[in-house]
DNA sequence: TTGTAAGCGTTATCAC
DNA sequence: GTGATAACGCTTACAA
């Protein structure tokens, strides 16, 4: 093979004894705009293809000042959650003429705000962006210098940022209720990190579903510092201490209730004759746990899609960036690991 | 904040009356070695700072003939094995200073090849792929045109293509042989892709296991033909009907361990009590089923590291391309969804 | 110690 | 219908 390391535009042309400008305007479907006879634009396809021509991106997006490209910046992409919202991101971006660059802030702040500045070097037209804590400056920022921005999965309340995220307060009221119509009165919630907004909203769905009906909350029975399994197994570990113990338990993240099951199988626990249980987070195993787990299910492939969706209507009306606030629903997905421990239990 | 989508590198020297070269020379570290004044160095530091100038990389990569990129291709990026090698990946690459372009193939040999095209033409420095099918000739092209590439997971036998994979072979042959160990004779497998270098090398190493211990082979014990669940839980079903059923199962990928728990639980068969499982892929989840899973783990962050070392290799001897050829050790995770049932049993 | 200018590979403007 | 050429923002000889 050929070495084609070394073959622009300029060499393609001279090849076919034409002007750079004829290869140039074949070659992006403008012969017709230029007339370009129809014997001339089959020569430069066919030497084009045989000489294997790849056009230098680099070059066209420095003199088009558009890069064709998406920045992606999320907390942990090894998270199966973050993974199938990328996967949606990646599909819809590529269908529409986009790459996506990549960047893991690994939950580390200032690792992302490194990260905004790579990307705008790397002159992406547009940043989606699930941000890592409640610091907002750097994305504001951003926001502020006219290259579209959105964020995922986490918002900022009080700023008028674009998101797209879930409705975490339904869909943790949904759940609540969902235990409460099964006979369930002391309940506990494992969350996960405290001041992040989908936890608040999660947390306030939890109560105001206790509340509505009229069952008192117990402040021990919330606990919990971050959305991890070992926070979720030890918070078991404790719940399943207390006398009485709860009934049945929300965890507010997937891993948390991965913890969960650890610490069920080490206390000899059974789901759902122990304790139900019900997690934030669907997940490709949720269903073949071998208790089969319910679980409140969010629309990451939704998300990813309104995220590209939004960004592409930004790049579309260049200048003036419009701003987008989604709510995701969610739905409960009802499996067996939560048991009806009611008067009208069948 | 001040618009800063168009200082570019001659606004700034300009602010500063100062030419390019000067502050390039800054910015770049190059001050000592062109004997710039310490005043004129803070002068530039400063103004960048503070007009918040962000260097563009199209320009430079155009410039210098290197992007500082890397481009991974991999089948699909929501299945949390592929996920967690891609973690891997991003965090070596971004450590060397080099950013990832992620392409998802969605197992399609023809989208592989128009983003290999693609990548090149986005001049990355380097590709890292996980190859789709049998089909290599594209790769092998890539390969030749002097662009640094590795395969990592699957290989293709007979090549001299560098790659980054697992000991397959030695790791079903562990499998095997831990499930005889304990007892087990009749061991069905249920196998991914027939035609994929793992699942052969797999195959084998299930078969060689059980020949090492003068076991016959059952020819129907063996069947499948993908990597999903639902081969996993069909293969399952219909294993489950035989005359005497097999002891245990041997599922040679994660998802198909899944599908085989999801018709457990449909035929109300309990693990181990019922049949003993080992499966090919640790993941996060493996030990918190309910019946903790006995897994052949895999060296994921590993082979991320390997092969951005390969790549950085490549880059630094310009030209002269090393292959490679790893096969990283596997290590079996004794849980318990295998039962002793020989002689020796407890 | 600093400045000038060519050139990286494209596309677009103007000319013929 | 086609061709020359400037320009995108940067780095780096070569000058001074």
């Amino acid at each position: 093979m050929r070495d084609t390391a070394k073959l622009n535009i300029k060499e393609l042309a001279r090849n076919l004894d034409l002007s750079v400008s004829t290869v140039s305007r074949v070659l992006n479907g403008k012969a017709r705009a230029y007339r370009i006879s129809e014997e001339t634009q089959q020569r430069v396809k066919k030497a084009a293809d045989e000489l294997n021509y790849v056009p230098n991106r680099l070059a066209r997006s420095l003199k088009l000042d558009k890069s064709d490209t998406i920045g992606l910046i999320i907390p942990d992409i090894g998270n199966p959650y973050f993974a199938e919202i990328a996967k949606s991101i990646e599909s819809q971006a590529r269908q529409k003429g986009y790459s996506i660059i990549l960047c893991d802030s690994g939950d580390d702040i200032s690792a992302e705000e490194e990260l905004l500045m790579l990307l705008m070097s790397h002159k992406v037209d547009g940043i989606i962006i699930a941000p890592v804590g409640t610091e907002q400056k750097h994305i504001v920022n951003t926001f502020h210098s006219a290259l579209p921005i959105v964020i995922i999965d986490r918002i900022f309340p009080g700023s008028n940022l674009p998101f797209i995220t879930s409705d975490n307060y339904q869909g943790a009221f949904d759940a609540v209720n969902h235990l409460i119509l099964n006979g369930h009165k002391r309940i506990a919630c494992i969350q996960g990190i405290g001041n992040s907004q989908p936890n608040i909203d999660r947390v306030k769905g939890y109560k105001d579903a206790l509340k509505a009906s009229n069952i008192k909350i117990d402040k021990k029975l919330l606990a919990g510092d971050s959305f991890t399994k070992d926070n979720g197994y030890k918070q078991a570990i404790r719940l399943f201490a207390m006398t009485p113990p709860p009934t049945a338990i929300f965890a507010l993240s997937n891993l948390i209730a991965l913890g969960i099951l650890g610490a069920a199988n080490d206390c000899n626990l059974n789901i759902p004759e122990d304790f139900s249980l019900i997690a934030f987070d669907e997940q490709p195993y949720s269903e073949y746990l071998s208790t089969p787990m319910t679980t409140i299910n969010q629309q990451k492939d939704e998300m990813g899609r309104q995220a590209v969706d939004y960004i592409m209507a930004c790049i579309g009306n260049k200048g003036k960036i419009a701003t987008v606030s989604v709510k995701l629903k969610t739905n409960l997905i009802p499996r067996r690991s939560v048991k009806n421990i009611g008067l009208n239990a069948l």
